[in-house]
DNA sequence: CGCTAGATGACAATGATTTCCACGTCCAGG
DNA sequence: CCTGGACGTGGAAATCATTGTCATCTAGCG
């Protein structure tokens, strides 16, 4: 199955950061789509739009690529409250918090500094190590609320 | 089938808070044996320790009732990443947040209004409206370091 | 005491994710 | 060149929390 072209340096070079993977077309496609994805997708959608873009590739090996990119880092996770997890392309470095409308999806990253710091001075208040934190905005973009 | 003595006081008046609610003996077995969880607790976890109380009582019911809980506000909510909602008695008024220990399970609310003020503030900075958050804390907590 | 909207619960259905497993693909020796 | 085995793939089946259905019950009111 043809899987498509030449892969657009950067994503070529976040396949290669893949922790124990080896590099397959699959892989390059899910990369090259999310890639392409302004916001946040799920496992399944990505599966659509890879059928779209005429790539066939099974459902189990979309599951298991996001789980693979999640683990490297280079996605973000959010948790939908419907769906189950939607996966995005992590923009920069390091780790991000968005905003996201709860009508139409779309989302924008903010400024969270205040918090990650409040969160380091919790983790050594309270005798608990290696504190992690999850921290998700949602709300109703200015566009979906004159739409309603 | 015999549900319970009397209630704890407490436990009566938060029942009675249920909205469009019918006082019913698995409603209030339900939010009793919420009390006496100090931690949280998923549906399935209710139901098993309603069953062992000598409570008969139906899943579907247990989750219906946490969800009017939910919806009433009287219960706090996170969600694992394995399994899926956790439910949690509110301790006092208003939403908290908690930071939950990866091993035991053991959770102790977090004083977050530095987080607050700032969830408001991206609110009005970008043109959101009934922003809401989600503000997960979690760790190892100290009994957990040591015996691991 | 009846009536009825609301409540219950056994069972089936849903739907995202995971697990299985038989089959490809790649590469390091031989 | 072969060949073995480790890794990758993907269809199908399994898992599992949660929700829907629907016949039956009951709390609460007149
Ligand atoms: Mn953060
Ligand atoms: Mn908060
Ligand atoms: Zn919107
Ligand atoms: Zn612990």
């Amino acid at each position: 199955m043809i899987v498509g072209g030449g892969l657009p340096g950067e994503v070529a070079d976040a396949v290669r950061d893949v922790p124990s993977g080896r590099s397959t077309p699959q892989r390059a496609a899910v990369l090259r789509v999310l890639a392409a994805c302004p916001d946040f997708v799920s496992a399944q959608e990505l599966h659509a739009r890879l059928a779209a873009d005429g790539v066939s590739i099974g459902l189990t090996t979309v599951y298991r690529s996001v789980q693979a990119l999640e683990r490297a880092g280079l996605l973000d996770v959010v948790r939908d409250d419907a769906e189950g997890r939607l996966y995005r392309r992590r923009p920069a470095a390091g780790h991000r918090h968005y905003l996201i409308c709860r009508d139409c999806g779309r989302s924008q990253s903010v400024d969270a500094d205040v918090v990650e710091e409040w969160a380091e001075r919790v983790g050594e208040c309270t005798g608990f190590s290696a504190v992690e934190h999850i921290l998700e905005l949602t709300g109703v973009c200015a566009r979906c609320r004159v739409g309603s």
